[in-house]
DNA sequence: AGAGTTGTGGGTGATACCGCACATAGAGAA
DNA sequence: TTCTCTATGTGCGGTATCACCCACAACTCT
């Protein structure tokens, strides 16, 4: 019933990210040789708020999540950074820090370089500036979507775009996460998430057991989702044409589990 | 009991925006002549979700709010743009729109230039790229703290906030605005801001009459506030050195009505 | 195998916010 | 002045989410 996935070329090639993959030559060989792979384990905290930028991260096949929090303790997602994008996005606006946090959401691997090295090629590459904010338009739309979706729209729907905007960045449909860990990216107590992902299970559009996750139906999740989700997706496709739709469309719903 | 506001050399300079003031000498002298001096009335949309800028705003006397709108017609204010700061971001970042509506939230003046030369200027000189960044990264510390806001800071507080991030970009601690925008940019109902407002007129914070608001007890409308405006306050200081305490604390209360 | 930890499922009452309805008070116009 | 209209003030029932409770299943470590 289960089987850890196998090491894959996709984690030691830095061209699986797409960000460096955009790269234009001119600036990849300066920035190629300086690129660490490192491994992110589940729940590690890359950034706390105020603290500075010592590396820029490239996600492979890891989530990061980063969330804005409260002088209380609690937490709300506000965006979401996937093989498509970075990490110390702040550096390239002429800040060594921002007032949120970043955590791994699903651990994996990514590549960095040293924030002195990425401000450097940033400001001597207009191709790479372009691209960079370009992206940076695209964290702004979660950002600005999530403000919206925290106010109007429920947690059931919530979860829905939490999911999709989950996979989306996953090799598989099937994921492990804790209740805890996704009320705490939400914003809710657990028990909310565990309502609403008993709702979705009784729909037959995902399946569910003790933190095991398989999208079952994913058009039928969009449909149940707040418009968030298209709404971001659309400004990404549009600002870095990162989700493929033919990618998604292949996507195999395999059955093991993703051991961090 | 009510006078209009004399019009102050204040809406005549273009170095009344603190962004166009800060601008260097040599980007000044091709900005400057293409500056178009207009008047904002209040409630006016300058953008809506999708359509394509045609001009970069410089607010002088007025506010702009960048509101975030659902399907069903439901919105929250995600950043407020004042004399601080600047109308069209996405446009440096590549991007020709945004998903999100511009309204004019307190009318008054701004200059204005078409948007390819503020596109041209922004990448001919380092120092704007610089100066407009970091003023963007002020703006997605707005929304981030938004998005957590809106998650865990209850009407109450977040009118509070609301308040203090008014007066910080108003000639006068007075001003008149209905209960319904109010709602429209917390994204609460009318009624839920008549009872935040009469509890803290009731405690003496602040005077309030038929939309005629008063700001009374500054110190205190900072503790009840939640913690956002803090630290949207105190990045904005750190990256751009907008609100200065001085210019705050002489400020006078003053008993006028501004009139739109 | 047993004990402790972690995750899941579910119940109950409190509360914040909502939707709606309606009365009222000013402001502006005739 | 009187009328009209808009915005404000208020009350009530509905609902989503919360805080706190407990029971139990599954996994881990000894």
């Amino acid at each position: 019933m289960r089987a850890k996935p196998t090491q894959s070329p996709a984690t030691v090639s830095p061209r699986r990210n797409e960000l460096l993959a955009a790269i234009p030559r001119e600036s990849w060989v300066n920035v190629f040789p300086a690129l660490e792979r490192v491994a992110l384990p589940s729940g590690k905290v890359l950034y706390e708020p105020g603290h500075e930028f010592t590396h820029v991260y490239f996600p492979i096949d890891s989530i990061i999540a980063l969330l804005g929090v409260t002088q209380t303790g609690f937490s709300t997602r506000i965006a979401v950074v996937g093989k498509e994008g970075l990490l110390g996005a702040p550096l390239f606006m002429g800040s060594e820090s921002t007032s949120s946090r970043a955590i791994v959401q699903f651990g994996g691997h990514a590549f960095r370089i040293p924030a002195a090295l990425a401000k450097g090629e940033f400001v001597r590459h207009g191709m790479m500036i372009s691209l960079v904010l370009r992206y940076i338009q695209v964290l702004i739309t979660q950002m600005a979507q999530t403000a919206v979706c925290n106010r109007h729209h429920c947690v059931d729907q919530q979860l829905c775009r939490w999911l999709l905007e989950t996979v989306d960045r996953l090799p598989s449909n099937s994921f492990t996460i804790t209740q805890e860990l996704i009320g705490r990216m939400l914003g809710v107590r657990r028990e909310s998430v565990t309502d609403a992902a008993g709702k979705l299970q009784e729909l037959g559009v995902i399946s569910y057991s003790r933190g095991f996750i398989t999208v079952l139906d994913r058009a039928r999740l969009e449909n149940l989702s707040c418009e968030c989700y298209r709404v971001v997706r659309r400004e990404t496709d549009r600002l870095i044409g990162f989700y493929s739709a033919a990618q998604i469309a292949i996507k195999q719903v395999r059955h093991y589990r993703y051991r961090f």
